[in-house]
RNA sequence: GGUUUGGUAGUUCAGUUGGUUAGAAUAUCGCCCUGUCACGGCGAGGGUCGCGGGUUCGAGUCCCGUCCAGACCGCCA
């Protein structure tokens, strides 16, 4: 037995026990006669008392073990002379009586500590070291919390979790697939699943009327700090069901697993909005709701006044930042070029300073009165000390570029708070989008969404108007999970695949298997994925999922610890049958 | 594919207008220190200034190219 105590365990009540303790040198203070040293493992940091009058050669042991070394003690638990308050287990410490050096160490490139010298780069070279430090594991402890009460939440539902092939079909639609060459069949490629999607249906098919899996999907997409193109998606999916009961459900998953996980009671009721009042009110499918700042539209009081920017411009946007009429020069026009960005791509801002005293002061005074000012002030809903900040162009691009805006501001102004989760199902999505690079229609979620019976015949009409059977659950401004009503019948399926621009043989050869379970009595049936690496992310206060993931690939979706992706040697891409061009 | 920021000691960074032997903190090593817990004190070692080229009497600094990394846009049904 290597221990008889974890280094996190041990209190006041274990005074006088002999024990057993393994684990690393996090840290060791020499003071001459005496030296201690922190014991680190999982679950805690104990303190090593080694004392040069009590014995000497094993002082002298103690000293030579540097960072990072594994070792092995036997002692006794005393009560400290003085006390560390910081740490549980501060009142105690270990008057070690044998020394065992498991294994060496080579000094770490970076500290092991909570708060590390070391850079991203490097840390995720050594992955192996950065889990060590606390920070890190306390996120991955975070992750097994929300997968295990995840589990926990839809097996009391009757969920049944079903493993789905990851050796699939490459399909043309949505994300690029990653390949994986077949041997036996050469010159055929698998493709690695960007989710399960057409699987949970055909388990639908098959009766399993509830079914889910915590499941791995890859894109061949470029990285973010929430974009990773191997990720776990929470995959749901339910037969006999209506929009309304998967929103209750996965309502109810949610705010089980802030209770039970984070300690924290969300909305009794989540909020709903359309997708048209999302984008009208906050220009994002996805939109923060723990600040308000909301979208105000200033077109009838600021055209026609002579300033031919906002006469020209199809929409005029404000926002309302409170208190903010303070706000001086530099700091404004620090704003306009903020927007100007290529990333956001407005060609300018508009100011306008409610004052204290009652003035405004704009940035188009020249064309503008202070009645006029009253009256955009009015319509923004600002006080004196608010100001206001306007963009102005096309409909799309201005939402677009003002949801930046509202965002940087909110958290210029300390309105997003980590600790503060606001749930939003928003609903209604469009069914289609118009792609200009290909000029036609994409399935805005994916082909097996149903639009809405009420806008069906508007579908050879004005396909761009038909709002489907979709709904996203958007949270503090992340997307945290979609899904969708599914089509179930085959004649409608088939429809939608024409509509998307597939022959009847392309549709036949990629879908033709589904579309053959639709013809054997499919039931009606919907689901949704959440992204578990966002979800966790989200609740842990982070904007970026990397830290969640115990292997993240960096930026260029590469993996440096262990080099990956590398070239095959001449032999393994012969027996593929591949060459390179 | 694009925009942008960065690359200097093991690490995190500073380095002015182009000008002496490229600095700090931390880590490491040595000596001292019996209650530290960010221990303290004294000292030492540690540099291909990402790489290649150019301008110049002289380049960490300016120019060109290139590689790597971060953030973002495109992309992500």
């Amino acid at each position: 037995m290597y221990r008889s105590h974890t280094c996190g365990e041990l209190r006041t009540e274990n005074i006088g026990n002999k024990v057993t303790l393994a684990g690393w040198v996090q840290k060791s203070r020499d003071l001459g006669g005496m030296t201690f040293m922190d014991l680190r493992d999982r679950y805690g940091i104990t303190q090593l008392a080694f004392n040069e009058d009590e014995n000497a050669a094993l002082t002298a042991q103690a000293r030579k073990c540097g960072r990072e070394f594994v070792i092995q003690v036997e002692g006794e638990v005393i009560e400290r002379s003085s006390k560390n308050t910081n740490i549980p287990t501060g009142e105690i410490e270990i008057k070690v009586t044998s020394l065992n050096v498991l294994n060496g160490s080579k000094t770490p490139p970076f500290t092991i500590e909570d708060n590390t010298d070391g850079g991203e780069e490097l840390r995720l070279q050594y992955r192996y070291l950065d889990l060590r430090r606390n920070p890190v594991q306390e996120k991955l402890r975070l992750r097994n919390r929300v997968s295990l009460e995840t589990r926990k939440y839809l097996d009391s539902q009757d969920f049944l979790d079903v493993e789905t092939p990851v050796l699939i079909k490459s399909t043309p639609e949505g994300a690029r697939d990653f390949v994986v060459p077949s041997r036996m069949n050469e010159g055929q490629f698998y493709a690695l699943p960007q989710s399960p999607q057409t699987f949970k249906q055909l388990l639908m098919v098959s009766g399993f009327d509830r079914y889910y899996q915590i499941v791995k999907c890859f894109r061949d997409e470029d990285l973010r700090a929430d974009r990773q193109p191997e990720f776990t998606q929470i995959d749901c999916e339910m037969a006999f069901v209506e929009q309304e009961d998967i929103l209750n459900m996965f309502e109810g998953m949610i705010q089980h697993l802030f209770r039970e996980v984070r300690g924290v009671e969300l909305d009794a009721k989540f909020p709903r909005m359309t997708y048209a009042e999302a984008m009208e009110r906050y220009g994002s499918d996805k939109p923060d709701i723990r600040f308000e700042m909301e979208f105000v539209y200033l077109n009838e009081v600021a055209k026609g006044k002579g300033f031919s920017i906002f006469d020209n411009a199809e929409t005029v946007i404000g926002i309302n930042a409170q208190d903010c009429s303070e706000y001086t020069r530099k700091q404004l026009d620090e704003l306009t070029d903020w927007v100007k960005r290529p990333q956001i791509g407005a060609l300018g801002m508009v100011y306008v300073k409610c004052n204290a005293d009652g003035t405004f002061k704009s940035s188009v005074d020249k064309f503008y009165s202070q009645e006029d000012l009253a009256e955009w002030a009015k319509a923004a809903n600002a006080k004196a000390g608010d100001l206001i900040l306007v963009l102005s162009g096309d409909l799309e691009k201005v939402r677009k570029q003002m949801n930046e805006l509202r965002l940087h501001m909110g958290n210029e102004l300390g309105l997003r708070n980590p600790n503060v989760f606001k749930p939003l199902w928003v609903v209604d999505f469009p069914l289609l989008e118009w792609d200009e690079d290909s000029q036609r229609y994409h399935a805005m979620h994916h082909p097996f969404t149903s639009p809405k019976p009420e806008d069906f015949e508007l579908i050879d009409t004005d396909p761009g108007k038909v709002r489907a059977n979709a709904y996203d659950l958007a949270m503090n401004g992340v997307e945290l999970g979609g899904g969708s009503i599914r089509i179930h019948d085959r004649a409608l399926q088939s429809r939608m695949f024409d509509l998307l621009g597939f022959t009847k043989e392309e549709a036949q050869a990629q879908f033709g298997f589904l579309m053959s379970a639709f013809e054997y009595g499919a039931p009606p049936h919907g689901g949704l994925a959440f992204g578990l690496d966002r979800l966790v992310a989200t609740m842990g206060g982070s904007e970026s999922i990397r830290d969640y993931i115990a292997f993240p690939k960096n930026n260029s979706g590469r993996d440096v610890m262990i080099d990956a992706p590398s070239p095959l040697n001449d032999e393994q891409m012969a027996e593929l049958g591949i060459k390179l061009r």
